[in-house]
DNA sequence: ACCCAATCTAGACGTTGTCAAGATGCGCGC
DNA sequence: GCGCGCATCTTGACAACGTCTAGATTGGGT
């Protein structure tokens, strides 16, 4: 059943169907590759640590070397969620040629939004306190790296007078809080129940233009 | 060890410490308070039907005769906590004595968050879809319930001329996102943590009348 | 006064997270 | 070019969980 020796060190090279017998090569990205399949496939609440181990072919107490616990492994999953978010918010600011503030932050939350719905298996993830380790060193400097942009925009468009002199970190919080919000409330179903819509991308696209046109660029 | 006969019906008087070997006489009530009472002392992951039966001294499978299962006694839970924020925002439109529909939808707002914030083990399952039977009839109802004071207040804002010609649906949906986005950050840790704020009250009041001033007011 | 149905108990089964002990083999130091 | 350390993976065990079935208990309607 031995099967050959050309064991590759886990390199930033391919990673799929390389395994071995025993010294998988690349276990760490295969199960958090899976964690985020079985969620879309089938929930959340379906996630153990020995169906995500039964589906990559290891043993149940595999998963437990590379992540402490159950814990351990969604955090993990959730860290990787916060860096697409960062990446997905930076893509989108460069793509709409944003040069303004108020465009750079309508692109923001758009993407925000749209990486909220399209990304439900690390968004419905990243904000569960209760179910990761948030004194984990990779989680923190994914959620640091994933606001540290936010923060910037805002701080340049106080700076650039696009604010009307309202204080920049209530005007942070607010535009955080209104993505993040209709994102949670459309992923629960109560948004669509309330309002009777269907097309996220065209809702979210509507209160994004609301807020910035009424915070930033009306007066 | 069998005690006593003068069993109650479970009528809507008083419900505590009535208890018979067989037969509770309330367990329903009992159960839900029980939920509540692990996810403030223990959270959220610690309810398990099992630990609610234990600490209401039942037998492991009796709550099954009052939820279909796990998920069942969740929603329950859950429309519970619907029925409470429609409640608390009723009561902080009228002790605040708000009349205007800037005055009305911002008391709403704060007292949305405050809800959030105090009830968390509730607000915490509340819009967790895929915990909940969101096809139960009681969970439905309260929704809608919660959710009727909201888009009543915004009908009459536009019709009163408040919105500036914007569209009702988009406002309601921004109003809501905020607040509630608002909510579920801090209850992640996450707005702490970026903000530096730490009276979740304080920082409440100023983003919801932020929005207020500038969505009802300016103009 | 009786009996039905609602309520609760007792036991069992399969699954889960975690721990301990042992097997395997890559790659570093010689 | 070779042995050995240590990261990686397996096997087996255990307690706790959700759910099911069968049976015990008892209040209220008839």
């Amino acid at each position: 059943m031995r099967r050959g020796r050309a064991h590759r060190t886990a390199g930033a090279a391919g990673r799929s169907a390389r395994r071995r017998d025993y010294h998988h090569g690349d276990l760490r990205v295969t199960l958090l590759d899976t964690v985020g399949r079985i969620i879309r496939e089938r929930g959340i609440a379906f996630v153990s640590i020995r169906e995500v181990a039964r589906r990559a072919s290891v043993s149940h107490a595999a998963p437990a070397h590379h992540f402490r616990n159950k814990s351990g492994l969604l955090t993990a999953f959730a860290a990787q969620g916060y860096d697409r978010l960062a990446e997905a918010m930076g893509d989108a600011v460069a793509s709409a040629h944003a040069t303004t503030p108020p465009d750079v932050l309508e692109a923001m939350g758009r993407a925000y939004v749209r990486f909220a719905l399209d990304n439900r298996e690390h968004f419905g993830i990243m904000f569960r306190a209760e179910l990761l380790d948030s004194h984990d060193e990779l989680y923190v400097r994914a959620t640091g790296r994933a606001f540290a942009a936010v923060r910037d925009t805002m701080a340049r468009a106080a700076s650039d007078g696009y604010l009307n002199g309202a204080d920049p970190m209530v005007t942070v919080a607010s535009a955080w809080s209104l993505v993040h919000g209709l994102a949670a409330l459309w992923l629960s179903g109560q948004m669509q129940d309330r309002t009777g819509s269907s097309d996220a991308d065209a809702f979210a696209a509507a209160v994004t233009a609301f807020f910035v046109e009424k915070v930033m660029r009306q007066r």
